[in-house]
RNA sequence: GCGCCCGUAGCUCAGCCGGAUAGAGCGUCGGACUUCUAAUCCGAGGGUCGCAGGUUCGAAUCCUGCCGGGCGCGCCA
């Protein structure tokens, strides 16, 4: 590294605490076994603008008086690398490093960061660690519109999506498409019932099947596009919608998921979260050869357990042996009637996501289905390449509705059900995001529907957009007032080139351009923990920081190099706020 | 009964791969606009981090047990 990119290097948080590691290392050799720490922002002023820990973890290691170790860590870093950018040190409690930096780091790092402009925080991935990654969420049935806890698993999912790509992944997001099984015969036959009774013929839908109105809107819908072509089968089936013959039932359902998919990709465009692939479980039977009766994608995956040993035919029925791999029960893959489980389809599927390259496969489950986990651990196992890591599951929580202060239950079959688009209706797209990733995925989110329809201020989401606005407000009045784009001191037209000279900077300032300093390791925190959450609550303070800025500094002032740098810290903090926002799926407006 | 998740301020929750005096929003109370957007800011009040043990120099964080709540435990998906 020459001695200009470790200059550079410093003005960052992250590679300030590689610096510091690398000073470390030299004094106590044991100290690069630790996994990299992070620096901490101290919660009061007096422990200096940034603080390590590290001489405490390092201390048990080499046996040595953590607070020693941190003062030769200050003495020998501060002479050293950190010359230029650190004021002073002090060693406190049981063995803080707190380091005061200099207004030059401040000027240095908002520089830097205005450089950078929207690729602050980009790429903060290691080589190394980036991989080529499927996200499949959403996934479910196409046999009614998607609900509230669907707008969560959405928003969370295509959040994860956009920091991982933003980080340096390589991402697919994928909706599975369960168009396979019970439930969508339940769905067709209900389809059916409702088309017949259309036509004027007494079918009522089946017992167990799907009363939501919007059958009748989708059986309408089939009517204009088919007529009576179905006449004669509901009539002869009437009033039993389970005695239709399979083929008319297979069209009718086809024909109903196809109308349901239109739905979904109306709903999540909406909701911005843009899948790159769909896949159809009923597919996965179609094509090739047959193995064991079936054929597609679902025989191999038969023909490869089968060459690994681990299928076995007990009861009439074809089992994986997944207590091999820790699950309590073996699974059966074909029942007694020869028809697939659910379990077989998955096996199918995700054989073939492996099969497409993909390093890493990330699933966004609801807590209903956590006790799938150990089965799908044990088909990683049971497949090559016998990696249950390759698959990680993560089990988002329930939505609970609140109306008077009071749970709201829902039924999926009865059609009682908030959507997706009544939420987004209601509060509009990005408080739905930015609500949907305001937690975390493992614990219950309470949704108050009376609240969301308030639209009020009380909305966190208009306290981040507010702030984009104003510094875009007060941008725009600077522009008006210099009104000079070519002058390589104005930090809008020339970002990287200005210097800001010695200008002071105050403790506003500072707190606002440390808080932009986080930002890269937000990304990287919320990427490694999947937790979008932290980037949620990051941009609240980012904000905060932002009004109490805006509060006691003036941006338009009389000197120049002071209203530069100012106005530096708006635009890197409007860049930051932006992209942080749309991270998150949530627009970031230029006026409220 | 077994498994997973949760239990932190009046309410909703962050923080949890051990670090300094546990944070935010909402609600309550009191202040601040002749100056770049008051959807903002400042201040006050509010806590046995469910309980009990354990590990540690140090525990909201890790371990064990218990209590309370949610979700699962199909040849449904």
């Amino acid at each position: 590294m020459s001695e200009r990119d470790e200059h550079e290097e410093l003005y960052g948080l992250a590679g300030l605490g590689r610096s510091l590691e690398r000073t470390l290392a030299e004094i106590c050799p044991v100290a690069s076994q630790l996994p990299p720490a992070e620096l901490t922002l101290p919660p009061k002023p007096e422990f200096g603008d940034v603080s390590t820990p590290v001489a405490l973890a390092v201390a048990r290691l080499a046996s040595r008086n953590p607070r020693e170790i941190a003062t030769e860590l200050g003495e020998r870093w501060c002479a050293g690398p950190g010359a230029a950018v650190c004021a002073r040190f002090e060693v406190a409690g049981p063995g803080f490093l707190n380091l005061f930096l200099s207004d030059e780091w401040y000027r240095g790092a908002t520089r830097q960061m205005l450089a950078l402009g929207g690729d602050h925080g980009r790429d903060v991935l290691a080589l190394a660690q980036r991989q080529k990654i499927n996200v499949e969420f959403v996934s479910v049935n196409p046999t009614g519109p998607l609900h509230v806890g669907h707008a969560r698993y959405a928003s969370m999912g295509d959040a994860l999506c956009r920091l991982f790509s933003f980080a340096g992944h390589d991402v697919t997001r994928e909706f599975y498409l369960n168009d396979f099984g019970s439930q969508m015969l339940k769905f067709g036959q209900s389809l059916a019932a409702r088309y017949a009774q259309r036509l004027g013929i007494e079918m009522p839908v089946p017992a167990d099947g799907y009363l939501g109105d919007y059958v009748l809107e989708v059986a309408d819908r089939l009517i204009d596009e088919v007529g009576d072509r179905y006449l004669m089968a509901v009539t002869a089936a009437a009033p039993d919608a389970t005695r239709l013959p399979d083929e008319v039932v297979d069209e009718i359902k086809m024909w109903g998921r196809d109308a349901i998919l239109a739905r979904f990709r109306v709903t999540l465009e909406r909701l911005r979260v843009p899948f790159d692939v769909w896949t159809s479980e009923a597919s996965l039977y179609a094509g090739g050869t047959a193995y064991r009766g079936f054929a597609g994608e679902v025989g191999k995956a038969l023909r490869e357990l089968d060459t690994e040993g681990e299928l076995f035919d007990s009861d009439g029925a074809v089992w994986l042996r997944t207590t091999d791999y820790g699950d309590d029960k073996d699974r059966v893959l074909i029942r007694q009637t020869g028809a697939p489980t659910y379990f077989l389809s998955d096996i199918a599927y995700h054989r073939d996501k492996m099969d497409r390259g993909f390093e890493h496969l990330i699933n966004i489950w609801g807590a209903d289905h956590h006790g799938y986990v150990p089965r799908m651990k044990a088909m990683f196992s049971a497949l090559p390449p016998h990696d249950p890591e390759r698959l990680e599951l993560i089990i988002g929580q329930l939505v609970n509705l609140l109306e008077s202060g009071a749970a709201r239950r829902m039924s999926k079959r009865s059609g009682d059900i908030v959507t997706v688009d009544d939420l987004s209706d209601a509060i509009g797209v990005d408080a739905v995001r930015f609500f949907m990733v305001g937690r975390s995925h493992d614990s219950t989110l309470d949704l108050d529907l009376d609240l969301a329809v308030e639209q009020s201020s009380k909305n966190p989401v208009y306290y981040v957009q507010y702030a984009h606005a104003r510094i875009c407000s007060v941008l725009r009045n600077l522009a008006d007032g210099q009104g000079d784009p070519g002058d390589p001191g104005d930090p809008l037209s020339a970002p990287g080139a200005v210097s800001f000279g010695d200008v002071e900077v105050g403790p506003f300032e500072r707190n606002l351009a440390r808080a932009l300093a986080r930002f890269p390791l937000v990304v990287l925190d919320a990427v490694e923990r999947r937790g979008p959450q932290r980037l949620h609550g990051y941009l609240g303070e980012l904000a905060a920081e932002f009004h109490v800025f805006y509060r006691n500094c003036r941006v338009l002032t009389d000197d120049p190099e002071v209203a530069a740098f100012r106005a530096g810290l708006c635009v890197a903090t409007r860049t930051t706020l932006a992209k942080g926002l749309e991270l998150l799926g949530v627009s970031a407006p230029e006026s409220m």
